[in-house]
RNA sequence: GUGGCCAUAGCUCAAUAGGCAGAGCAUCUGGUUGUGGCCCAGAAGGUUGCGGGUUCAAGCCCCACUGGCCACCCCA
């Protein structure tokens, strides 16, 4: 037996309400603050994520699915969507666009990384940038977009991780103090955190090493040594999210992945979704696009995990509007009816009135069951009697009452009764 | 990549101490002519995830693989 490969899965009918209604949601409120829709392709030159999301990151080091094609081009599936972007941004020559440039996106994601709740091997994201400008509004602005969506789709309690990494010319006094706070300290480090301690001393910060608990929280903060352009940026965008009642804590543990991240970090967490909590992330990169060959220029954006919001929605007992469904079932009698019902059907189709077949012949009784459950307003009926007479027996399933209808009246008196 | 738990019908789960693989739901059919929901009856549905091993005998014990869940790592 086959079985979908690990980590991803088929999403089913059943699901697709919640599915609709997230995505349908995100079109709209990406409308709202005058965001456009980019698709970059799932996969891009593996050299654009090495670049873009650093050597060094778990996602370049061991989580991409890279590979050769058959003309020997080495090709990575999207782990990621904002290198992609950015590249669009700057092949395309977006920096001559009225600033900043807003964009929205949605769609897979892969990494190669063990499965568990709330986090698979293909996965779905809605990813919003805005580039080309370095108020904190616009931190703010990108902020928005989560908070309003994740409120208009039902969420209660929301509440934002905020954090500032600080930039190039600050950040290397706080890793300093970083370093030098644990190294006073190293003999009560276990050996991942020692070699965190090494490599990437941010990543101490969100260690869930037991033996590093106590240390964590006289651990120095990086809010603490930012430089005078970087606290203003925080302090600013601060004010705004307490003028807009959006509830944030400063979380000095939150340490973002990936290497580009500079000034803002954030990320929104929910619940119902097991260990990986995270719904939303991002932050502010002020040195990618520079980075990958543009003009300097700085962005902001994050990623929603479209899988984690719908888990968590369903955590909270939110409950989707059902999809559209047809609205009659033609139910033909005999071998004649048969033929009258499949042209009736393609008319009322025609007719913009969503129609379904009974098919297989079967008997009354058996067709009003499959009515009944496909849950269509109307059974319309043709057996031997109305076919002879130019009329069809259309049953209100509800009310199990029925009325003989001219065929040639059938569309209009649907639509009078389904509006 | 590391550790723990797990895998029986489409779904949720049973199956004494190793001894003929079952139920509910869902599906299909019927309960007298062309009338649904409730009820009743019946049918269909399984190489017990896959492959080996132990045993007279394996769903049950052992090994490997695949997959799931949980935690780590890390992230959405």
């Amino acid at each position: 037996m086959y079985q979908a490969p690990r980590g991803t899965q088929d999403i089913l009918p059943a699901d697709r309400p919640y599915w609709r209604y997230v995505t349908e949601e995100m079109h709209r409120v990406a409308a709202l603050f005058g965001l456009q829709q980019i698709d970059t392709p799932i996969f891009e030159e593996t050299g654009l994520y090495v670049r873009g999301v650093g050597e060094g990151t778990d996602i370049v080091d061991k989580e991409m699915y890279s590979f050769q094609d058959k003309g020997g081009a080495d090709i990575t599936l999207r782990p990621e969507w904002t290198a992609g972007v950015m590249r669009a941004y700057i092949e395309h020559g977006m920096h001559v666009l009225p600033q900043p440039v807003k964009l929205y996106s949605m769609g897979p994601i892969f990494r190669y990384e063990r499965p568990q709740a709330g986090r698979f091997r293909q996965h779905h994201q809605f990813n919003v940038e805005m580039l080309g400008e370095l108020d904190p509004a616009v931190d703010l602005e990108v902020m928005s977009v989560a908070w309003t969506l994740l409120g208009r789709l039902g969420y209660r309690g929301l509440n934002f991780q905020l954090n500032s990494t600080g930039c190039p010319k600050c950040r290397p006094a706080y890793r300093q103090a970083l370093v030098e706070y644990f190294a006073r300290y190293e003999d009560r480090l276990n050996d991942t955190d020692r070699r965190r301690l090494k490599i990437n001393p941010l990543r101490l910060l969100d260690s869930k090493e037991e033996a590093a608990q106590p240390l964590l929280n006289d651990a120095p903060h990086s809010v603490d040594y930012l430089c005078a352009e970087c606290a203003s940026h925080l302090a600013t965008l601060r004010g705004y999210l307490d003028a807009l009642d959006m509830p944030h804590s400063i979380n000095f543990r939150l340490v973002r992945g990936l290497d580009y991240y500079t000034k803002t970090v954030f990320e929104v967490w929910a619940e119902g979704i097991g260990a990986q909590a995270a719904v939303c992330g991002g932050g502010r990169y002020d040195r990618l696009i520079e980075e990958l060959g543009g003009p300097p220029t700085p962005g902001i954006g994050f990623g929603m995990g479209i899988e984690r919001v719908i888990a968590s929605l369903k955590a909270q007992g939110v409950q989707p509007p059902p999809l559209p469904a047809p609205r009659v079932q033609v139910s033909p009698l005999g071998e004649a009816a048969r033929a009258a019902g499949i042209k009736l059907a393609r008319d009322l189709r025609d007719a913009g009135i969503g129609a379904v077949m009974a098919f297989g012949g079967r008997s009354l009784k058996s067709q009003l069951k499959s009515a009944d459950k496909a849950g269509v307003r109307y059974a319309l009926i043709i057996g031997e009697s109305e076919l002879a007479e130019g009329k069809v027996l259309a049953r209100e399933m509800a009310t199990s009452e029925q009325a003989p209808v001219p065929l040639d009246e059938i569309a209009a008196w649907l639509r009078g009764r389904l509006a």
